[in-house]
DNA sequence: TCCCAATAGTTTTATATGCAACTATAATGT
DNA sequence: ACATTATAGTTGCATATAAAACTATTGGGA
């Protein structure tokens, strides 16, 4: 394994820091699109993200696919909810859970932002050769469900 | 390049997505360990490991180190000090800036934490090949300076 | 059927955060 | 030397956040 027999800390190749040092900037520079121009907070962005990605979807199911905080999640919501760019209604089934659907609003902002940020992250990704972004997102993708499983 | 061309967004192939879900997930984890066993926020933990690395820095510096807001730096170095971890005097050549250092108690705390993420890095990185490793790792700091250029 | 535990989502509360304003000192230009 | 600008670090304030308490509804047992 990797690092097997490591017995000191040292930051830069430390994963999680590293992890998390380039995650942060990302975010900072992307939410530089949607905040500053769309006027739209990170959570916000997500949730209306997922919906246009997956349809209709419940509090919960963004929960799972986010890892948000629940209440973060619902004052997302309600924040979308106000501006009118998703409309909520009692699920069918089950009388507890709302369905959330993104209006035609607010899949009409979604389809303006979705190319700021495609091109935005092109830019990011003009560095590596298809090789390494094949790898990066595999390797990514491991961790993730090691993740999952362990703990 | 690797996304060229893609014109929709699919968040589970969309770069700032992943990391930032797996960011999250990783310092959720982590935090486990230096929040409830040894009490420290994650910015105090970053403060501590820095120093413990570098040695005498000053606030400035461990802003440029983290990336963080130097408010929470500041923060961050007060509560360390206020709990004997870390000391503070003014700079020799510069009386605006502080010299911070990490007291023997603060060392000793890092020693005992030190082992502890090591061997939760290790849990997760027992998933890949050092080979996957090694990319991962190549990748990451290329993106890291790309991000550092590119606006 | 009647409890009791589980779940969906909201709200409360205490704390953390980011940003801007601020103090103090240092550096620069004329 | 003096005024201007930049820098180190702190603090005030408004907002965002996590965690826990809460409401409403559902799903099982016995």
């Amino acid at each position: 394994m990797a690092s097997a027999g490591r017995t000191d800390l040292r930051l830069g190749s430390f994963l999680p820091y590293v992890l998390n040092n380039l995650a942060e900037r990302v975010s900072a520079g992307l939410s530089g699109i949607y905040a500053d121009e769309f006027e739209l907070s990170i959570p916000e962005w997500r949730v209306l993200a997922n919906l246009a990605e997956h349809g209709t979807l419940n509090a919960r199911q963004i929960v799972e696919f986010t890892s948000m905080e629940k209440s973060k999640v619902s004052r997302a919501v309600n924040n979308l909810s106000r501006r009118g760019l998703l409309s909520q209604r009692r699920a069918a089934g089950d009388s507890r859970a709302k369905d959330l659907q993104l209006t035609g609003e607010g899949e009409a902002l979604y389809r303006r932002i979705v190319p700021r940020v495609l091109a935005w992250e092109r830019d990011l990704l003009d560095g590596l050769s298809p090789g390494e972004y094949r790898d990066l997102m595999y390797i990514l993708d491991k961790l993730g469900k090691r993740l999952g499983a362990g703990a």
